[in-house]
DNA sequence: AGCCTTTATTACCATACATCAATTTTTTTT
DNA sequence: AAAAAAAATTGATGTATGGTAATAAAGGCT
């Protein structure tokens, strides 16, 4: 476990006392294939880190329709960050696409060692930058594209996702239905 | 001006060496309605923070048609996130869409001064976590609910941006037609 | 005030994608 | 390997929103 904490903030040239500070606030889980680990309407208290598996988020609408808001592998973080930053109950379900391992970290915990590791501040700073700018180019390519050309940039983008989903999965975040999903794989063999 | 960089800075309790050195690398400047701050495939080195006035980004397709990505009023902050924080040349253009006052910043003069003042570090982390929230909030809307839903949910969480900008602008954010939205509003007295 | 430009509306028709229902294919379980 | 369950495909039809074009309303300018 320790190796894994260590792996994750590898770049960051942590001293040992750092390091152990860290690593006492992250835990490894590992769940199994269908495990849904977080449910609409509880308190988001941590935040995952992806060892080993996918994950996706999703909501699930009024008609009991779902969307897929993010899907997670390696080396990626997963939570509700709707209920995770703004402290509030859970819109989004996290749910494990395969058999999956996980490093949990509580926003509390991390909150609190901010001051005492300001690199690990930084390193959440700079990885909250980054995903601004998927979120942005995700909203961009939303308004701009098509379904299909959404299609094919994401298998473009994320190869390695791909793989693993289905295509119900795949077809809830790029926010068409299966069927459509289908037509469009045809139409491009 | 120095009151101005005070201001958005206020809840941080800045040491007066402290401010000097943020204070220094901010600047005020004044724009025209209908100025574009910031062109396409150009380098973008600044991030604005709004004094005064209403500024949107948008992305231009092949087709010439305009998709809003951003509107930022008092006391929000706008930029080609994508080109800012990839460091690569812009997709977006930023406008005024009134006569506007902005503090500008470097991302270089941002990313040196951290390690000096670490509060401000602090901040901007903080800023990007409620810009999360927004963003996934944008994603999941844009993903569940019809034009009309998303038109009367911006009303609702930015009055005070729907009464400066034109429904063009709006329906260019929503992610449809003028037509359209000028059907919607019509059903809706 | 009156002219000119910009913005918004309306009508008609087109299209991308959704919905429903049936069927086939793939995967999982026994 | 067979049976059952889950996922994907296909066809027929529906609907929300788009595109084009003409008109009307609103806002600036002299």
């Amino acid at each position: 476990m320790c190796t894994s904490v260590r792996n994750v903030f590898k770049d960051l040239q942590l001293e040992n006392e750092e390091l152990k500070v860290v690593e006492s606030i992250f835990s490894e889980v590992t769940y199994k294939k269908g495990d849904t680990i977080l449910h609409t309407n509880e308190k988001v208290y941590y935040q995952y880190y992806v060892v080993k598996g996918c994950l996706r988020t999703f909501f699930m609408d009024a008609k009991g329709k779902e969307h897929t808001i993010q899907f997670a592998i390696n080396d990626w973080w997963i939570s509700d960050y709707i209920g995770y930053f703004s402290e509030s109950e859970s819109v989004l379900s996290i749910e494990c696409i395969t058999d999956a391992t996980v490093l949990k970290v509580a926003k509390s915990d991390l909150d609190s060692i901010y001051e005492k590791v300001p690199k690990i501040e930084h390193f959440f700073r700079k990885k909250l930058e980054r995903s601004t700018v998927r979120f942005q180019k995700r909203i961009l390519n939303n308004l701009v594209l098509s379904a299909k050309e959404r299609y094919h940039l994401f298998l473009q983008t994320y190869p390695n996702i791909e793989q693993q989903i289905k295509n119900y999965h795949l077809a809830s975040y790029l926010g068409i239905t299966t069927e459509s999903l289908s037509r469009i794989r045809k139409e491009t063999l």
